[in-house]
DNA sequence: CTTGAAATTGAACGGCGGTCAATATAAATT
DNA sequence: AATTTATATTGACCGCCGTTCAATTTCAAG
């Protein structure tokens, strides 16, 4: 066999994303083959490997998208009102597409590059884009010199929901309490919120 | 080859859990596969399977070890005080496991049995043990008649520290923030609590 | 000394990620 | 139009993996 030209480079990896995509949403993490995924697109797996490095690059490639999905999820409901009510409809957002897509999630954070690999700059930006919604619905908490906790805030935030998530969706959390995420990722907001609430002083005064 | 009796059936158990650690500690959760851990304690893989039905049920005896090593370190230090000091040294002793054995911890989170499967009633009691000494450090915010809310908010905690560990330990947090696993704990905890202070009420007056 | 039960082996199976010489096609050159 | 060059594609191959199981060897009981 040689050269087909049925599709350009583009589209090749076009297809590839799309056909990985499907194969984690429909069969999990496991089934996520070099076969299956050239296989589903019509290809031969050595095809594959002329497209990405590896199966751990293809990843990265798939959860970017992920991220990508993920961050418009969050954008829409954007909507006024206190960091807790904006912060509980982007909760929404998260764990409805948790809940409808387990497995690319799981994908998206369990995923770890060899030691010696890093993240592609690309990436990280997408991660930040991400990062900043939750920074702009804890705005309101921090006085004007002191923005720059923000981000610090953001990330402790959303790091903790995503271990209330992660433990849920590997089934480790049921083994301890039958309190729902819902519940648990709510408790968390209103104690973070009103922890921070305190410690930026509710209007400037408060602690140093 | 046939009965050899070198061993016990419990010895060989502890020498197969002991080989298995070795290997996981010393080169990681992709090195540790039955061939290998055959071969460390001497004997061929098939015997393994004599030991433990597959490797997901040596794994997750491997996790219990690792789980009553964290549990007596935690339990170490115990001393008195606020919440905040009492967690915060459990925390230290937390920190410097993820540190000292991060693929130990990292197996102990990242492993998950197939959906048809549970984790066993011994292993649950474990994990509570755990999740038990973080109550208790919280225990002095609960009024008498809300102590079945201490095991919610442990829950939180403990679940939101592990989402800060885990992303850290992914290398998904260095890619958005220079923040140290250490002050990012620290803030969690000094928020959360502050939150719960406030929830709870200081002397059981405020909120309901 | 025989017999039966249990422990141990190691080859075998199907599948995996990844590689690469061979090949077939498209584009460039004559 | 014929030839060359460059590139896309293949699929057999490598060394691993988890797991199984018939065959074998040893121990203990009768």
């Amino acid at each position: 066999m040689g050269r087909r030209s049925d599709h350009s480079r583009e589209e090749l990896c076009e297809l590839a994303l799309d056909a990985a995509r499907r194969i984690v949403d429909e069969d999990g993490l496991s089934a996520l083959t070099a076969r299956k995924v050239a296989g589903a697109m019509g290809y031969a797996p050595g095809t594959l490997y002329n497209l990405f490095g590896n199966l751990d690059d293809l990843i990265v490639h798939l959860n970017a998208r992920t991220l990508d999905d993920l961050c418009h999820r969050l954008s829409l409901n954007p909507g006024a009102g206190s960091p807790e009510e904006v912060l509980s409809r982007m909760l929404n957002a998260y764990l409805e597409f948790l809940t409808d897509h387990s497995s690319l999630w799981h994908l998206l954070f369990e995923h770890k590059l060899p030691d010696d690999k890093e993240l592609p700059d690309w990436y990280a930006r997408k991660v930040d884009k991400v990062l900043g919604l939750v920074e702009n619905a804890l705005s309101p908490l921090f006085a004007e010199d002191r923005q720059n906790q923000k981000r610090d805030a953001a990330c402790v935030l959303w790091a903790s929901l995503h271990g209330i998530c992660s433990l849920y969706q590997t089934g480790k959390l049921s083994v301890v309490t039958s309190t729902s995420v819902r519940e648990m990722t709510e408790t968390l907001l209103a104690n973070f919120i009103a922890g921070l609430r305190l410690s930026q002083g509710a209007d400037g005064f408060v602690h140093t």
